[in-house]
DNA sequence: GCGACAG
DNA sequence: ATCTTGTCGC
C-alpha cells in the first residue's frame, strides 16, 4: 500500500507553522545521497492576482542533457498567503500533487526559493525534500537570508553564502554581468554537490533549466495554453 | 521604533 | 508572484 501525502496548512497560524518549521529541521539531511543522477525536475507555482488558485507544476529533464521528457500540471487553491520565510506553507500542498502525479520521480528536485539558508533551514526547497523524502536543491532568485562576498562579474563566478557561521550555499553569476541566483541544498544534498549539480543545469539563461521550465509551463498553463495532467515531451531522435 | 522581507 | 510599455543590448 503506497501512502498518499496529503495535507492542508489554510488553517494554521504562523505560530504553528514556525514550531512545524523547528520540528521538521532537525530531519534535514545535507548528506548527498543520489549517485547517480539521470533525471532532475524543476517545480514552480503561477497565480492570478487576486484569488486562491494556484497553477503548479514539476517539469522534469534528463541529466545533464537537459532535454525536457515530461511534465505534471495541477490546479489548486490555497489559503495560506505569502509571507516571507512561510513560503513552503504556501506553495508545498499543490506542489505535492504535481509530484503524485509523475508516474516515475525524479532522482532530484529544484525549488524556486530558498533550502536552507533560512532562519531556520527551513526554506520551501527543505520543507519539499522532507515531505517527499527526496533530494532537493533551492535555486532562488533573491536572498532571504546569509550574507556572501562579492563575486566576480564573469559567468559561473561563485561566492559562498554563510548563515550562523557555517557555509550553507553559494550565489551563483549563470551569466555575465548579470545578478546571481542563490543556490543552497534542500535535502539530502550537500552544500558543494548542490552548486556542482545546479551549474550543470545552466545553459542560455540566467535562471537555470529545471525551474526556468517549470516556471514556463506553469504560465502557459495558467493562461489557458496546456491542461492539467501528466504530460510525456516528444523526445528529439526517438524512433517513434 | 524602523526597515527589510524567497514567491 | 502578478500587472504592464517601451527600451537597451547581444
Amino acid at each position: 500500500m503506497k501512502e498518499e501525502i496529503m495535507l492542508n496548512y489554510d488553517d494554521t497560524s504562523l505560530v504553528e507553522a514556525t514550531e512545524i518549521q523547528n520540528e521538521m529541521r532537525h530531519r534535514v539531511s545535507l548528506v548527498t545521497e543520489t549517485r547517480n543522477i539521470t533525471t532532475i525536475a524543476g517545480g514552480d507555482i503561477s497565480h492570478n492576482k487576486d484569488t486562491d488558485t494556484v497553477f503548479a507544476g514539476i517539469v522534469v529533464l534528463s541529466y545533464p542533457d537537459m532535454q525536457l521528457l515530461s511534465y505534471s500540471l495541477v490546479v489548486a487553491e490555497t489559503k495560506f498567503p505569502y509571507v516571507p520565510q512561510y513560503l513552503g506553507f504556501r506553495e508545498v500542498p499543490p506542489l505535492l500533487l504535481a509530484w503524485e502525479q509523475l508516474p516515475q520521480k525524479p532522482d532530484l528536485v529544484v525549488l524556486d526559493g530558498q533550502g536552507v539558508t533560512h532562519p531556520r533551514r527551513m526554506g520551501i526547497a527543505s520543507h519539499f525534500g522532507l515531505l517527499t523524502d527526496h533530494p532537493s536543491i533551492g535555486c532562488a532568485k533573491n536572498m532571504l537570508f546569509g550574507n556572501y562576498n562579492p563575486l566576480g562579474l564573469d559567468k559561473m563566478s561563485t561566492s559562498p553564502i554563510s548563515s550562523y557561521n557555517e557555509i550553507m550555499g553559494y550565489a551563483l553569476r549563470t551569466k555575465a554581468g548579470v545578478k546571481p541566483v542563490y543556490i543552497s541544498p534542500g535535502h539530502k544534498v550537500s552544500v558543494k554537490d548542490s552548486l556542482s549539480i545546479m551549474e550543470k543545469c545552466v545553459l542560455k539563461h540566467r535562471i537555470p533549466e529545471p525551474t526556468r521550465l517549470a516556471h514556463e509551463k506553469v504560465n502557459l498553463f495558467r493562461v489557458g495554453k496546456l491542461k492539467a495532467g501528466y504530460h510525456v515531451t516528444d523526445v528529439q531522435g526517438s524512433l517513434f
